[in-house]
DNA sequence: AGCGCTTCTTGAACTAGATTAAGATTTTTC
DNA sequence: GAAAAATCTTAATCTAGTTCAAGAAGCGCT
C-alpha cells in the first residue's frame, strides 16, 4: 500500500518536472500535501451544487464534467484522462456552489490537493504557480481551440477529427457521451458511423 | 507624453494588485521592461501564419482574435476590451506560427510584454507567475462556460444572453462579428433582432 | 445461462439555422 | 454633400442535425 502511493505521487512529480524543477525538499513538501483517492465507476467527486474543495489529477482513469440543463440532457463541457487536473476552479476559489458534476467513467486513481492546504503549499512551494500558470494556458487554449472547431467544422467533421486524434480514447467511452462532448445526438453520431466503415 | 505612458502603466499596475500585492520596486522593474503601443482602427497586431512574439493588454479600445477557413468565412474566437490579456499564447511559447489573426476593432492602446524579455521579467518578479496563474485560471474557466452556452442554448437564447450581460459592448461592434462570435450568420441574427423590439 | 439494464441503431417527420440573392440603410471618404 | 464602401434586412429555398419512437445488441449480475 504504501509502494503503492509512493508510485502515484510518483506520477505527479514527474508531471511537475516536465514544467518546472524541484528539489528534493521541495518534492517532499508537496508529497506532504497532497493525498491519492480511488473513486469507483460512476462515483461523483463533485455534485452539481455544492462547492468544489479540491483540485483533482488524474493518474489512472477517466473524468468527466458536466453540467444539467432545465430540460434534464446532459451536457459534457470536457473530459479528463492520465495527467490532466480537473476541478471547478471558480467554485473552488469563490466557495460558492458548482453548476457542474465531475464523474469517474472507470474506476479512477486521482491525487487530490485540498481547498484547505492549497494556498500553503503554494506558499511554500511558490514554483507550483507557475507551473499552475503553464497548466491553465494549455487549458485555456486547448479550450480555444476547441470554440473554433465547434464554429468552423460540422458535427461530422467533427466526430472524424477526434477519432483520428483520439482513437484509444473513444473505444474506453459511451458513444452517447462523445455526441455529448462533441456538441450533437447520439442518434446523429449512429448515422455518422453508418456512412463510414 | 511622458505622463500619457504613466497613467497607462498605472492601469496595468492596478489590475496586477487586484490580484497579488507589489512592492514599489516590482512595480518600477514591471514599468521598465513592458511598453505601450496605439494600434489603428483594423490594424493587426498578430497575422496568422507569424510567429506571435508579445502578449497584448487591452487599456482602451477592443481587439478581436479570429481565423479563417478554408471556404474564406471568418470565425471570431475571442473578443478583449480594457484590462482583458490577449496573446495566441501557444505560438508564443513554441515561436510556431500562429491559426489566428488579432486586430483593433477601434483606435486601441495596449500594453505589451515582448518574448524577448518576458522570462527575464518573470524571474525578477516572480509574483507574476501568480498573477498569471490567475488570470489564465479565469479565461480558461470563462471559456469552460462559453462551451456549456453554445451546447446548452440556441443561438437565440445566447444572443439574449450576451445582449443583457454586455449591452454597451454590443453597441461598439457591428453585428455580424457578434454574429460570428455566438457561432451564426449575420442574416440569422438579424431575423432574432426583427422578432423582438 | 438467462434476466435486466444500458447502449446503439434505424427511419420518418420536423426545425433551427444556412445559403443565396437583392435591396435598403448607414458610415466613410474625398 | 455625393459617391463609394460597409453594414443590415428581408424573403425564398435548402440542409444539417433534432425529435420521437421502436427495436436490436451488448453486458453485467445472480
Amino acid at each position: 500500500m504504501e509502494i503503492q502511493i509512493l508510485i502515484m505521487h510518483t506520477e505527479l512529480l514527474a508531471h511537475i518536472k516536465r514544467f518546472v524543477s524541484l528539489t528534493p525538499e521541495e518534492e517532499k513538501i508537496v508529497k506532504g500535501y497532497v493525498h491519492t483517492q480511488d473513486v469507483k465507476y460512476k462515483e461523483l467527486v463533485l455534485k452539481s451544487g455544492q462547492v468544489c474543495d479540491a483540485y483533482y489529477f488524474v493518474v489512472k482513469g477517466v473524468l468527466r464534467m458536466y453540467t444539467l440543463t432545465d430540460n434534464g440532457t446532459e451536457h459534457i463541457v470536457q473530459f479528463a484522462i492520465d495527467n490532466w487536473w480537473m476541478s471547478d476552479y471558480t467554485s473552488f476559489d469563490t466557495q460558492k456552489p458548482s453548476l457542474f458534476s465531475i464523474q469517474a467513467l472507470e474506476p479512477t486513481t486521482v491525487i487530490v490537493i485540498d481547498k484547505k492546504v492549497q494556498e500553503t503549499l503554494f506558499q511554500e512551494v511558490p514554483k507550483l504557480e507557475r507551473y499552475f500558470r503553464l497548466i491553465f494556458q494549455r487549458a485555456y487554449t486547448a479550450t480555444l481551440m476547441r470554440v473554433h472547431f465547434i464554429f468552423s467544422s460540422s458535427g461530422e467533421a467533427r466526430y472524424h477529427h477526434f477519432n483520428n486524434s483520439f482513437p484509444e480514447f473513444v473505444q474506453r467511452i459511451p458513444q452517447y457521451m462523445l455526441a455529448s462532448y462533441l456538441g450533437f445526438t447520439p442518434e446523429f453520431l449512429s448515422k455518422i458511423r453508418a456512412k463510414k466503415i
